[in-house]
DNA sequence: ACCAATAAGACGACCGTTCATATTCTCAGG
DNA sequence: CCTGAGAATATGAACGGTCGTCTTATTGGT
Protein backbone atom coordinates (compact mmCIF):
# COMPACT_ATOMS: atom_id res chain seq x y z
CA UNK A 1 0.00 0.00 0.00
CA UNK A 2 1.56 3.02 -1.14
CA UNK A 3 1.72 5.96 1.09
CA UNK A 4 -1.49 7.90 0.90
CA UNK A 5 -1.59 10.25 -2.04
CA UNK A 6 -2.31 13.97 -2.10
CA UNK A 7 -3.14 13.45 -5.88
CA UNK A 8 -6.72 12.80 -5.36
CA UNK A 9 -7.38 15.94 -2.87
CA UNK A 10 -5.77 18.15 -5.45
CA UNK A 11 -7.90 17.08 -7.90
CA UNK A 12 -10.90 17.48 -5.90
CA UNK A 13 -9.27 21.40 -4.30
CA UNK A 14 -8.39 22.08 -8.26
CA UNK A 15 -12.18 21.37 -9.50
CA UNK A 16 -13.45 23.04 -6.89
CA UNK A 17 -11.90 26.69 -7.27
CA UNK A 18 -11.87 26.03 -11.01
CA UNK A 19 -16.00 25.31 -11.20
CA UNK A 20 -15.86 28.45 -8.63
CA UNK A 21 -13.59 31.00 -10.14
CA UNK A 22 -12.78 30.25 -13.41
CA UNK A 23 -9.21 28.95 -14.78
CA UNK A 24 -7.28 32.52 -15.03
CA UNK A 25 -8.56 33.28 -11.72
CA UNK A 26 -7.21 30.83 -10.10
CA UNK A 27 -3.93 30.02 -9.17
CA UNK A 28 -1.59 27.00 -8.47
CA UNK A 29 -1.39 28.66 -5.04
CA UNK A 30 -4.92 28.71 -4.22
CA UNK A 31 -5.49 25.11 -5.15
CA UNK A 32 -2.57 24.48 -2.90
CA UNK A 33 -4.21 25.97 -0.24
CA UNK A 34 -8.00 24.66 -0.57
CA UNK A 35 -5.68 21.36 -0.88
CA UNK A 36 -4.07 21.62 2.24
CA UNK A 37 -0.53 20.84 0.90
CA UNK A 38 2.20 22.55 -0.12
CA UNK A 39 2.23 24.52 -3.20
CA UNK A 40 5.42 22.55 -4.80
CA UNK A 41 3.68 19.52 -4.16
CA UNK A 42 1.24 20.51 -6.84
CA UNK A 43 3.90 19.60 -9.19
CA UNK A 44 4.95 15.93 -7.86
CA UNK A 45 1.57 14.90 -9.78
CA UNK A 46 0.71 17.21 -13.16
CA UNK A 47 3.14 18.16 -15.58
CA UNK A 48 1.42 21.68 -15.73
CA UNK A 49 -1.57 23.47 -14.72
CA UNK A 50 -3.32 22.89 -17.80
CA UNK A 51 -2.98 19.41 -17.48
CA UNK A 52 -4.28 19.56 -13.95
CA UNK A 53 -7.33 21.20 -15.44
CA UNK A 54 -7.54 18.85 -18.03
CA UNK A 55 -7.90 16.00 -15.28
CA UNK A 56 -10.09 17.75 -13.65
CA UNK A 57 -12.46 17.95 -17.04
CA UNK A 58 -12.00 14.60 -17.67
CA UNK A 59 -13.51 13.92 -13.97
CA UNK A 60 -16.36 16.59 -14.31
CA UNK A 61 -17.46 14.58 -17.62
CA UNK A 62 -17.70 11.28 -15.54
CA UNK A 63 -19.77 12.97 -13.08
CA UNK A 64 -22.77 14.18 -15.20
CA UNK A 65 -23.91 10.67 -15.07
CA UNK A 66 -24.75 10.04 -18.63
CA UNK A 67 -25.37 6.42 -17.20
CA UNK A 68 -28.67 7.61 -16.43
CA UNK A 69 -29.90 8.14 -19.77
CA UNK A 70 -29.06 4.38 -20.75
CA UNK A 71 -31.24 2.78 -18.31
CA UNK A 72 -33.84 1.39 -20.19
CA UNK A 73 -35.77 0.54 -16.97
CA UNK A 74 -37.11 4.31 -17.33
CA UNK A 75 -39.66 5.26 -19.79
CA UNK A 76 -37.55 7.57 -21.92
CA UNK A 77 -39.48 11.16 -21.63
CA UNK A 78 -39.37 11.03 -17.83
CA UNK A 79 -35.41 9.42 -17.91
CA UNK A 80 -35.11 12.54 -19.86
CA UNK A 81 -36.14 14.66 -17.67
CA UNK A 82 -35.20 12.96 -14.83
CA UNK A 83 -31.47 13.32 -16.08
CA UNK A 84 -31.93 17.24 -16.65
CA UNK A 85 -33.26 17.80 -12.65
CA UNK A 86 -30.43 15.83 -11.88
CA UNK A 87 -28.30 18.43 -13.32
CA UNK A 88 -30.47 21.31 -11.86
CA UNK A 89 -30.12 19.78 -8.37
CA UNK A 90 -26.71 20.09 -8.81
CA UNK A 91 -26.37 23.62 -9.73
CA UNK A 92 -29.10 24.34 -6.95
CA UNK A 93 -26.17 22.56 -4.34
CA UNK A 94 -24.25 25.91 -5.04
CA UNK A 95 -27.13 28.34 -5.52
CA UNK A 96 -26.52 28.59 -8.96
CA UNK A 97 -23.53 30.47 -8.68
CA UNK A 98 -21.21 27.82 -10.34
CA UNK A 99 -23.00 26.76 -13.67
CA UNK A 100 -21.66 24.43 -16.00
CA UNK A 101 -17.88 23.65 -16.11
CA UNK A 102 -18.38 22.81 -19.89
CA UNK A 103 -19.61 26.38 -20.19
CA UNK A 104 -17.48 27.70 -18.44
CA UNK A 105 -14.26 26.21 -19.91
CA UNK A 106 -15.33 26.78 -23.29
CA UNK A 107 -16.33 30.31 -22.59
CA UNK A 108 -13.01 31.00 -21.50
CA UNK A 109 -10.51 28.65 -22.38
CA UNK A 110 -11.87 27.86 -26.01
CA UNK A 111 -9.36 30.67 -27.57
CA UNK A 112 -6.68 29.82 -24.78
CA UNK A 113 -6.11 26.11 -25.35
CA UNK A 114 -6.95 23.55 -28.24
CA UNK A 115 -6.68 20.80 -26.10
CA UNK A 116 -9.04 22.41 -23.94
CA UNK A 117 -11.35 23.54 -26.69
CA UNK A 118 -11.21 19.76 -27.75
CA UNK A 119 -12.05 18.26 -24.23
CA UNK A 120 -15.33 20.50 -24.41
CA UNK A 121 -16.41 19.72 -27.50
CA UNK A 122 -16.36 15.84 -26.74
CA UNK A 123 -17.95 15.99 -23.98
CA UNK A 124 -20.53 17.99 -25.19
CA UNK A 125 -20.72 15.91 -28.17
CA UNK A 126 -21.10 12.36 -26.18
CA UNK A 127 -23.86 13.93 -24.39
CA UNK A 128 -25.70 15.25 -26.69
CA UNK A 129 -25.24 11.52 -28.53
CA UNK A 130 -26.66 9.96 -25.26
CA UNK A 131 -29.99 12.79 -25.61
CA UNK A 132 -30.21 12.33 -29.35
CA UNK A 133 -30.63 8.66 -28.20
CA UNK A 134 -33.21 8.68 -25.22
CA UNK A 135 -35.24 10.93 -27.93
CA UNK A 136 -35.11 8.58 -30.51
CA UNK A 137 -36.34 5.94 -28.22
CA UNK A 138 -39.14 8.72 -27.15
CA UNK A 139 -40.26 9.25 -31.18
CA UNK A 140 -40.53 5.21 -31.63
CA UNK A 141 -43.15 5.27 -28.30
CA UNK A 142 -44.93 8.06 -30.15
CA UNK A 143 -44.22 10.89 -27.34
CA UNK A 144 -42.35 13.56 -29.29
CA UNK A 145 -44.48 16.78 -30.12
CA UNK A 146 -42.56 18.18 -32.50
CA UNK A 147 -41.90 17.57 -36.29
CA UNK A 148 -38.09 17.68 -35.74
CA UNK A 149 -35.93 14.99 -35.71
CA UNK A 150 -34.30 13.97 -32.59
CA UNK A 151 -31.07 14.77 -33.73
CA UNK A 152 -32.08 18.07 -34.59
CA UNK A 153 -33.84 17.87 -31.18
CA UNK A 154 -31.19 16.75 -29.06
CA UNK A 155 -28.60 19.37 -30.27
CA UNK A 156 -31.19 22.14 -29.51
CA UNK A 157 -31.96 20.73 -25.83
CA UNK A 158 -28.49 20.45 -24.59
CA UNK A 159 -27.27 24.23 -26.09
CA UNK A 160 -30.71 25.71 -24.61
CA UNK A 161 -29.71 24.01 -21.54
CA UNK A 162 -26.39 25.72 -21.59
CA UNK A 163 -28.08 28.78 -22.39
CA UNK A 164 -30.30 28.23 -19.38
CA UNK A 165 -27.54 27.46 -17.01
CA UNK A 166 -25.80 30.26 -17.91
CA UNK A 167 -28.85 32.45 -17.24
CA UNK A 168 -29.34 30.77 -14.05
CA UNK A 169 -25.71 31.31 -12.82
CA UNK A 170 -26.41 35.07 -14.08
CA UNK A 171 -29.12 35.65 -11.94
CA UNK A 172 -28.07 33.16 -9.49
CA UNK A 173 -31.90 31.71 -9.87
CA UNK A 174 -33.52 28.49 -10.97
CA UNK A 175 -35.74 30.87 -13.05
CA UNK A 176 -34.11 30.15 -16.45
CA UNK A 177 -33.86 26.51 -15.56
CA UNK A 178 -38.04 26.59 -15.17
CA UNK A 179 -38.27 28.08 -18.24
CA UNK A 180 -36.23 25.41 -20.12
CA UNK A 181 -38.86 23.08 -18.59
CA UNK A 182 -41.34 24.06 -19.85
CA UNK A 183 -40.36 24.26 -23.22
CA UNK A 184 -38.97 20.70 -22.65
CA UNK A 185 -42.60 20.01 -22.05
CA UNK A 186 -43.79 21.17 -25.05
CA UNK A 187 -41.57 19.32 -27.25
CA UNK A 188 -41.68 15.78 -25.42
CA UNK A 189 -44.45 14.44 -23.69
CA UNK B 1 -12.65 70.99 -28.47
CA UNK B 2 -10.53 68.36 -26.54
CA UNK B 3 -6.91 67.37 -27.50
CA UNK B 4 -8.03 64.17 -29.32
CA UNK B 5 -7.89 62.01 -26.58
CA UNK B 6 -6.35 57.97 -26.78
CA UNK B 7 -9.53 57.03 -24.51
CA UNK B 8 -11.26 55.51 -27.53
CA UNK B 9 -8.49 53.41 -28.61
CA UNK B 10 -8.68 52.20 -24.81
CA UNK B 11 -11.89 51.40 -25.02
CA UNK B 12 -11.87 49.41 -28.68
CA UNK B 13 -8.59 48.03 -27.56
CA UNK B 14 -9.76 46.30 -24.45
CA UNK B 15 -13.15 45.14 -26.03
CA UNK B 16 -10.98 43.42 -28.26
CA UNK B 17 -8.65 41.67 -25.41
CA UNK B 18 -11.29 40.88 -23.50
CA UNK B 19 -13.81 39.17 -25.69
CA UNK B 20 -10.78 36.93 -27.58
CA UNK B 21 -8.59 36.10 -24.23
CA UNK B 22 -11.18 37.09 -21.57
CA UNK B 23 -10.92 39.25 -18.39
CA UNK B 24 -8.28 36.88 -16.41
CA UNK B 25 -6.37 36.30 -19.50
CA UNK B 26 -6.02 39.76 -20.68
CA UNK B 27 -3.21 41.96 -18.92
CA UNK B 28 -3.48 45.84 -18.80
CA UNK B 29 -0.22 45.62 -21.00
CA UNK B 30 -2.01 43.68 -23.95
CA UNK B 31 -4.65 46.41 -23.91
CA UNK B 32 -1.85 49.49 -23.58
CA UNK B 33 0.00 47.64 -26.48
CA UNK B 34 -3.14 46.85 -28.80
CA UNK B 35 -3.72 50.48 -28.40
CA UNK B 36 -0.62 51.19 -29.22
CA UNK B 37 0.11 53.61 -25.87
CA UNK B 38 2.39 53.08 -22.66
CA UNK B 39 0.97 51.17 -19.93
CA UNK B 40 0.80 53.89 -17.43
CA UNK B 41 -1.62 56.02 -19.84
CA UNK B 42 -4.36 53.59 -19.10
CA UNK B 43 -4.67 54.97 -15.50
CA UNK B 44 -5.06 58.23 -16.73
CA UNK B 45 -8.31 57.05 -18.09
CA UNK B 46 -9.45 55.05 -16.07
CA UNK B 47 -9.62 54.26 -12.46
CA UNK B 48 -9.03 50.56 -12.94
CA UNK B 49 -9.03 47.10 -15.04
CA UNK B 50 -12.54 46.42 -14.04
CA UNK B 51 -13.73 50.28 -14.71
CA UNK B 52 -12.29 49.96 -18.13
CA UNK B 53 -14.27 46.46 -18.88
CA UNK B 54 -17.71 48.08 -17.11
CA UNK B 55 -16.77 50.52 -20.43
CA UNK B 56 -16.40 48.00 -22.65
CA UNK B 57 -19.88 45.82 -21.72
CA UNK B 58 -21.51 49.46 -21.88
CA UNK B 59 -20.55 49.51 -25.14
CA UNK B 60 -20.72 46.12 -26.29
CA UNK B 61 -25.33 46.03 -25.02
CA UNK B 62 -25.21 49.40 -27.46
CA UNK B 63 -23.61 47.03 -30.01
CA UNK B 64 -26.41 44.23 -30.04
CA UNK B 65 -28.61 47.01 -31.89
CA UNK B 66 -31.90 46.28 -30.23
CA UNK B 67 -33.19 49.26 -32.54
CA UNK B 68 -34.05 47.36 -34.82
CA UNK B 69 -36.16 44.86 -32.77
CA UNK B 70 -38.69 48.11 -32.61
CA UNK B 71 -38.45 49.31 -36.47
CA UNK B 72 -42.49 48.95 -36.89
CA UNK B 73 -41.59 48.98 -39.94
CA UNK B 74 -40.78 45.41 -40.51
CA UNK B 75 -42.92 42.27 -39.45
CA UNK B 76 -42.17 40.90 -36.22
CA UNK B 77 -41.42 37.71 -37.20
CA UNK B 78 -38.55 38.73 -40.19
CA UNK B 79 -37.62 41.19 -37.98
CA UNK B 80 -36.87 38.82 -35.32
CA UNK B 81 -34.74 36.57 -37.79
CA UNK B 82 -32.93 39.50 -39.26
CA UNK B 83 -31.88 40.27 -35.53
CA UNK B 84 -30.21 37.20 -34.87
CA UNK B 85 -29.19 36.88 -37.93
CA UNK B 86 -27.48 40.25 -37.52
CA UNK B 87 -25.77 38.80 -34.37
CA UNK B 88 -24.68 35.43 -36.17
CA UNK B 89 -23.02 37.46 -39.13
CA UNK B 90 -21.57 39.82 -36.66
CA UNK B 91 -20.67 35.99 -34.66
CA UNK B 92 -19.14 35.02 -38.01
CA UNK B 93 -17.00 37.81 -38.09
CA UNK B 94 -14.33 36.35 -35.80
CA UNK B 95 -15.14 32.51 -37.43
CA UNK B 96 -17.80 32.35 -34.10
CA UNK B 97 -14.25 32.41 -32.11
CA UNK B 98 -15.20 35.32 -30.13
CA UNK B 99 -18.70 34.38 -28.75
CA UNK B 100 -21.01 36.81 -27.15
CA UNK B 101 -19.76 39.02 -24.25
CA UNK B 102 -22.77 39.00 -22.13
CA UNK B 103 -22.23 35.08 -22.11
CA UNK B 104 -18.52 35.44 -21.70
CA UNK B 105 -18.43 37.61 -18.84
CA UNK B 106 -21.29 36.08 -17.17
CA UNK B 107 -19.31 33.09 -17.12
CA UNK B 108 -15.96 34.38 -15.83
CA UNK B 109 -17.36 37.18 -14.03
CA UNK B 110 -20.54 36.48 -12.14
CA UNK B 111 -18.66 35.26 -8.80
CA UNK B 112 -15.93 37.74 -9.25
CA UNK B 113 -17.64 40.55 -9.39
CA UNK B 114 -21.37 41.28 -8.09
CA UNK B 115 -21.25 45.01 -10.18
CA UNK B 116 -20.09 42.86 -13.44
CA UNK B 117 -22.63 40.03 -13.19
CA UNK B 118 -25.12 43.13 -12.75
CA UNK B 119 -24.05 44.30 -15.72
CA UNK B 120 -24.64 41.50 -17.79
CA UNK B 121 -27.72 40.59 -15.44
CA UNK B 122 -29.40 43.73 -17.14
CA UNK B 123 -28.03 43.86 -20.46
CA UNK B 124 -29.90 40.14 -21.28
CA UNK B 125 -33.06 41.28 -19.17
CA UNK B 126 -33.18 44.19 -21.93
CA UNK B 127 -32.50 41.96 -24.66
CA UNK B 128 -34.79 39.60 -23.50
CA UNK B 129 -37.31 42.02 -23.35
CA UNK B 130 -37.27 43.84 -26.88
CA UNK B 131 -37.54 40.04 -28.17
CA UNK B 132 -40.48 39.42 -25.94
CA UNK B 133 -42.35 42.59 -27.06
CA UNK B 134 -41.86 41.19 -30.99
CA UNK B 135 -43.19 38.07 -29.68
CA UNK B 136 -46.49 39.98 -28.51
CA UNK B 137 -46.41 41.38 -31.85
CA UNK B 138 -46.37 38.21 -33.61
CA UNK B 139 -48.99 36.66 -31.05
CA UNK B 140 -50.93 39.32 -32.17
CA UNK B 141 -50.77 38.93 -35.58
CA UNK B 142 -51.00 35.07 -35.34
CA UNK B 143 -47.52 34.66 -36.14
CA UNK B 144 -47.25 32.45 -33.39
CA UNK B 145 -47.06 28.42 -33.55
CA UNK B 146 -46.88 27.67 -30.18
CA UNK B 147 -49.17 27.26 -26.62
CA UNK B 148 -45.98 29.61 -24.87
CA UNK B 149 -46.88 33.10 -23.51
CA UNK B 150 -44.53 35.65 -25.79
CA UNK B 151 -42.89 35.77 -21.81
CA UNK B 152 -41.69 32.11 -21.59
CA UNK B 153 -40.48 32.00 -25.25
CA UNK B 154 -38.68 35.25 -25.35
CA UNK B 155 -36.89 34.21 -22.22
CA UNK B 156 -36.16 30.86 -23.90
CA UNK B 157 -34.82 31.98 -27.11
CA UNK B 158 -32.64 34.49 -25.74
CA UNK B 159 -31.36 31.45 -23.15
CA UNK B 160 -30.80 28.76 -26.26
CA UNK B 161 -29.50 31.32 -28.63
CA UNK B 162 -26.98 31.64 -25.77
CA UNK B 163 -26.09 28.14 -25.90
CA UNK B 164 -26.13 27.86 -29.62
CA UNK B 165 -23.56 30.66 -29.74
CA UNK B 166 -21.72 29.05 -26.83
CA UNK B 167 -21.55 25.51 -28.68
CA UNK B 168 -20.38 27.80 -32.01
CA UNK B 169 -17.47 28.72 -29.76
CA UNK B 170 -16.77 25.47 -28.98
CA UNK B 171 -16.66 23.79 -32.26
CA UNK B 172 -16.09 26.80 -34.30
CA UNK B 173 -19.02 25.98 -36.45
CA UNK B 174 -21.82 27.83 -37.50
CA UNK B 175 -24.00 24.38 -37.50
CA UNK B 176 -25.58 25.29 -33.52
CA UNK B 177 -27.00 28.47 -35.21
CA UNK B 178 -28.82 26.98 -37.91
CA UNK B 179 -30.14 24.18 -35.32
CA UNK B 180 -31.30 27.36 -33.46
CA UNK B 181 -32.62 28.87 -36.62
CA UNK B 182 -34.84 25.39 -37.22
CA UNK B 183 -36.00 25.66 -34.02
CA UNK B 184 -36.71 29.20 -34.27
CA UNK B 185 -38.94 28.20 -37.20
CA UNK B 186 -40.75 25.99 -36.06
CA UNK B 187 -41.92 28.26 -32.79
CA UNK B 188 -42.84 31.32 -35.15
CA UNK B 189 -43.86 31.83 -38.87
C1' DA C 1 20.30 1.57 2.06
C1' DC C 2 17.57 2.50 -1.69
C1' DC C 3 14.09 5.12 -4.20
C1' DA C 4 10.02 7.52 -5.07
C1' DA C 5 7.07 10.89 -3.01
C1' DT C 6 7.24 15.26 -0.68
C1' DA C 7 8.40 19.82 0.90
C1' DA C 8 10.37 24.24 0.69
C1' DG C 9 12.09 27.90 -1.41
C1' DA C 10 13.76 30.42 -5.33
C1' DC C 11 13.22 31.53 -10.33
C1' DG C 12 12.22 35.26 -13.76
C1' DA C 13 8.18 37.18 -15.58
C1' DC C 14 4.24 39.66 -15.32
C1' DC C 15 0.22 41.32 -12.50
C1' DG C 16 -2.66 45.76 -11.45
C1' DT C 17 -1.55 50.06 -9.69
C1' DT C 18 0.95 54.38 -8.35
C1' DC C 19 3.89 58.28 -8.87
C1' DA C 20 7.09 61.76 -10.11
C1' DT C 21 8.27 63.87 -14.16
C1' DA C 22 7.77 65.68 -18.78
C1' DT C 23 5.00 67.25 -22.32
C1' DT C 24 1.18 69.59 -24.46
C1' DC C 25 -2.85 72.51 -24.64
C1' DT C 26 -5.72 76.58 -23.03
C1' DC C 27 -6.25 81.08 -22.39
C1' DA C 28 -5.25 85.30 -19.52
C1' DG C 29 -2.74 89.66 -19.48
C1' DG C 30 0.29 92.63 -21.83
C1' DC D 1 -0.17 88.90 -31.74
C1' DC D 2 2.73 87.34 -28.38
C1' DT D 3 3.79 85.40 -24.02
C1' DG D 4 3.90 82.46 -20.16
C1' DA D 5 1.37 80.61 -16.08
C1' DG D 6 -1.43 76.75 -14.97
C1' DA D 7 -4.23 72.84 -15.96
C1' DA D 8 -4.64 68.62 -18.27
C1' DT D 9 -2.58 64.78 -20.21
C1' DA D 10 1.23 61.55 -21.34
C1' DT D 11 4.96 58.93 -19.90
C1' DG D 12 7.87 55.10 -18.24
C1' DA D 13 9.95 53.54 -14.27
C1' DA D 14 9.02 51.27 -10.03
C1' DC D 15 5.91 49.31 -6.42
C1' DG D 16 4.70 45.02 -3.77
C1' DG D 17 2.66 40.91 -4.93
C1' DT D 18 1.56 36.70 -7.33
C1' DC D 19 2.01 33.98 -11.43
C1' DG D 20 3.47 29.09 -13.23
C1' DT D 21 7.41 26.36 -12.96
C1' DC D 22 11.75 24.23 -11.44
C1' DT D 23 15.60 22.71 -8.36
C1' DT D 24 17.24 20.80 -4.46
C1' DA D 25 17.16 18.62 -0.14
C1' DT D 26 14.64 15.67 2.86
C1' DT D 27 11.44 12.49 4.14
C1' DG D 28 9.31 7.82 4.88
C1' DG D 29 8.25 3.05 3.30
C1' DT D 30 10.10 -1.39 1.69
Amino acid sequence: MPRPSVREQLVDAAAECFHERGYNGTGIQDIARTAGVPKGSVYNHFASKEALAAEVMDRYAVSRKLEMLRDKAVAPVPRLRAHFEYLASDLKQFSFERGCMFGNFGAELSNHSDAMRGKVDSGLTLWTTAVTQVLEEARAAGALMTSLTPDQLGQFLVNAWEGAVLRAKVTRSRTPLDGFFVVFDSFVA
